[in-house]
DNA sequence: ATATTTAATCGTAATATTGCGATATAAAAT
DNA sequence: ATTTTATATCGCAATATTACGATTAAATAT
């Protein structure tokens, strides 16, 4: 016991549970915001912008790109990363089809 | 260290994550669309429905109650569950923002 | 009154996440 | 060639999450 009982569950509700799982935490939101905004940018911006260590950020770009929703690339010494617009898109799709406005005329209990 | 560092981050970057982590386990996926499926149901339907002991179960909705997104009411012996339509829709306008269309005109490096 | 049903909570073990110093690797600058 | 810069990875400690049996509390049924 301990771990996340994933054969119970569709791959539907696993992946759209993993997909919550890559932002939740207020240092990747700060990332991906920071990419929107700036369109690109290295290991080091983020790490002067946030204030964590180095080895903190470059793990959680190492999330968010496991997540698919950033893409790194080589330059030089550095590492330019960016929002992958596609997988963004879906990410929108799937939140926005996962809260579709709920029925409210039923008979519910509360 | 072990801790998220929440004082690193804005109040809305935090409250996006604690959003997010509300419906970062399939169980919990899985509650919240049975619940927009039945429009409601009592903690045993659940327990019958996945297959987690009833203690995880209860654990899981006590979680999605802290979120705000789901009410329970008392009902003699049982309690019955429902999706706060309110709270629902919040989380559809949020993530949606979030996942506003990024430009794909700029100077992105990949 | 007693037994049964229902759900919350407690306690605990297993696992996962978060954070960071230290180290490794590779490019760039001197 | 050596030093500096930039990032990834390792190792570890602190914390959080997940799961579930056992127990509790309260309503219902017998």
């Amino acid at each position: 016991m301990g771990a996340t009982r994933t054969e119970l569950f569709t791959k539907a509700q696993n992946e759209m549970a993993l997909m919550a799982k890559a932002i939740a935490h207020p240092a990747r939101i700060a990332i991906l915001q920071h990419l929107v905004a700036k369109n690109a940018c290295v290991c080091g911006d983020l790490v002067d912008e946030l204030g964590l260590a180095q080895a903190t950020i470059s793990q959680h770009l190492k999330e968010l790109k496991n997540a698919g929703i950033i893409q790194g690339t080589v330059e030089g010494a550095r590492v330019c990363y960016c929002i992958d617009p596609n997988v963004w898109n879906e990410y929108q799709t799937l939140f926005n089809n996962f809260f579709r406005r709920v029925d409210l005329s039923g008979d519910a209990c509360c």
